[in-house]
RNA sequence: GUGCCCGUAGCUCAGCUGGAUAGAGCGCGGGGCUCCGGACCCCGAGGUCGGGGGUUCGAAUCCCCCCGGGCACACCA
């Protein structure tokens, strides 16, 4: 829409200047569009705004695009002819959804990553949210032309791993009753001070000695485990491949990230979520990427040697000091392999990456972003999306989440309870660097009331209403016939509806654009509630002509197309029923 | 202490690359189909946009200061 007025003023100026808005007023009385390019002309033209409006207006107003051009203090408003608005509307009804597409990505190679929570216990609400965020946008970007790719990076190396396998381990020797007593207080001791706490250890370790038995109770005869692994247990095993010089933890550990990973997996498919690929840092280790990323950048001089340690002059590109690489034992840190990562990434030639992640990393951008620009990469082609936390409560009180001690609000048992729609769609009714208060109660009761049934009940009732025309008629009318009749459409409310449904392309850009997927959400609650007021004014089959009654049925037929592509785009199903 | 985010109706939040009279849902009070789906609709009450300066034709929106809350400030992630 905004673009029919864009061409009209460029063909009535030339170039337009710096600064022109086209949008739509707060103010129905303001018109369908307005714009404000009357003032930015004033000072050019040593002219009032008004009187530049004034002319400008008069000669819009030859287009037979718009019913009214008016001048206002400055703005010019516009409204669209009805002539158009329905030729419009008619083209919706034979394309579906695709009158919506656009080109704005223009084949750009994107990759989107989200989610990638450490695979050291199960996701939790904040994931859920990265999750909606991430894949809403993933899917709204490749249906505007972007080519993007979702990716999951799995922190599958490094102490955090550790720690995992050292906490199964401790609670499967709590389960040996031939445990090597002096083992156990030493694993113990250690486990207490840094040891994951959640009920999921335990059960991890259930699982395990419920495999193996005894095997690891003592020193541990390894080869045996990984028998009575593959024997008996159905896991991808991608990680328990080489063995053979792992200690108990280690294997502990990779048993665990077999187990949880395939956990993560299942939560993502039941919120609908699906990745094109699951990478490893382990990879980057075991391909050589971390060194060869880090002598590179010795070669450009950034890397230097300190206390034993490996640095990266990071503060020389904005960041507030400088990091390590490499620590004084050798070991890397998770930024050596993080530079290793988007290094890998800008190889396999992405135009563009997007990295959806939560706030408490929003420390952590400055110096990627250092080490990129060190690599040679250009300034936008990184994007950080910070997405703030989830606070969440339990009736008004807060609970305070944290793996370590275990307690926090697993994604599945919100999934279960609440449904995944009502999930991915709440996450999306907020902005997402807002941080957000999760009230579980609150939506688990709620949630007949929650906005995804208005918006989804919308297209349940005008998918009713359509079985309803087939039930009496037999056959509904084919979209060429729906595509005229639209003509026939009369009253000022259904053009209305017509209008805020063409309207659905300018939002689905800006939310592209810039990177805002709650606007699509927004804009769905809206349209819901202008289409389910009209459905209570106007008898759409029953309507006084027959001519009305199948004007008023492309109507909606048009409206379900935006509610489903829509609801699609979020993520969130469009029910024929409810 | 330093940096980033947030502060808008009783609650949860939109609106923020400046635009015309500040919005929605929930909650609260009152009402509505003999009819295509009542998970709906209509009416109402409810605001110093945290406070104060500044920028200009115009500020919830941009800049500065202050207050309040969150997060981050490791050879942890």
């Amino acid at each position: 829409m905004k673009e029919i007025l864009i061409k009209a003023l460029r063909s009535a100026l030339g170039e337009l200047p710096e600064g022109t808005k086209v949008e739509k007023p707060k103010e129905e009385a303001h018109g369908d569009l307005a714009t404000n390019v009357a003032f930015l002309l004033a000072r050019k033209l040593r002219k009032p705004p008004h009187e530049i409006a004034r002319e400008l207006a008069s000669r819009l107003s030859e287009s037979p695009y718009f019913k009214s051009v008016e001048a206002v203090k400055g703005f010019i408003n516009v409204r669209f002819s009805e002539e158009l608005l329905k030729e419009e509307f008619s083209r919706l009804i034979l394309e579906g959804g695709h009158y919506f597409k656009q080109d704005l990505g223009k084949g750009e190679r994107v990759q989107l990553e989200f989610v990638s929570a450490n695979p050291t216990g199960p996701l939790h609400l904040g994931h859920g949210r990265g999750a909606a965020v991430g894949d809403a946008l993933a899917r709204i970007m490749s249906f505007l032309g972007w080519r993007v790719e979702r990716e999951y990076y799995v922190n599958d190396a490094g102490r955090q791993v550790y720690l995992l396998g050292l906490s199964v381990y401790y609670r499967y020797l709590e389960l040996c009753p031939s445990r090597d007593e002096r083992l156990f207080e030493q694993v113990k001791q250690r486990f207490e001070q840094d040891g994951y706490r959640g009920e999921y250890v335990k059960e991890l370790a259930g699982r395990l000695y419920g495999l193996i038995g005894d095997a690891l109770c003592g020193s541990g005869d390894l080869k045996r485990v990984k028998e009575l692994l593959l024997e008996r247990e159905s896991l991808p095993l991608y990680y328990l491949k080489r063995y053979e010089q792992k200690s108990p933890e280690e294997l502990c550990a990779d048993y665990a990230l077999d187990l949880m990973l395939k956990e993560i997996k299942e939560d993502l498919k039941l919120m609908g979520v699906e990745f094109d690929r699951w990478f490893s840092e382990r990879s980057l280790y075991d391909e050589g990427l971390v060194d060869e990323v880090i002598e590179l950048l010795k070669k450009k001089g950034f890397v230097y040697e300190k206390d034993g340690a490996l640095w990266l002059a990071t503060s020389r590109f904005g960041d507030d000091k400088d990091r390590v690489l490499r620590r004084s034992d050798g070991s890397y840190t998770y930024f050596a392999s993080d530079v290793a990562y988007h290094y890998q990434k800008a190889r396999r030639g992405y135009d563009r990456v997007i990295d959806v992640w939560g706030a408490d990393h929003h420390g952590y951008v400055p110096r990627v972003r250092a080490a990129l620009k060190m690599l040679g990469l250009p300034d936008g082609w990184l994007e950080v999306l910070l997405v703030q936390m989830v606070r969440l409560f339990r009736k008004g009180q807060e609970v305070k989440m944290s793996k370590r001690t275990g307690s926090f609000v697993p994604l599945r048992e919100l999934l279960n309870e609440v449904g995944p729609d009502a999930v991915r769609f709440t996450f999306l009714t907020k902005r997402s660097d807002t941080p957000l208060d999760f009230d579980v109660e609150l939506v688990k009761e709620k949630s007949s009331e929650n906005p995804v049934f208005y918006v989804q009940y919308a297209h349940a009732r005008i998918s009713g209403i359509l079985r309803e025309f087939k039930k009496h008629e037999g056959e509904l009318p084919t979209y060429e016939q729906l595509a005229q009749a639209v003509r026939n459409l009369t009253d000022e409310e259904g053009l209305k509806l017509i209008k805020e449904a063409l309207f659905f392309k300018d939002e689905l850009a800006e939310a592209a654009l810039r990177r805002e997927p709650h606007r699509v959400t927004y804009y769905l609650i809206e349209l819901a509630s202008a289409f389910h007021p009209y459905y209570n004014r106007h008898r759409i089959l029953g309507a006084p002509t027959r001519e009305l009654a199948l004007a008023r049925l492309a109507l909606v037929t048009g409206l379900r197309e935006v509610f489903r592509l829509g609801l699609n785009l979020l993520g969130v199903t469009a029910p024929e029923r409810m």
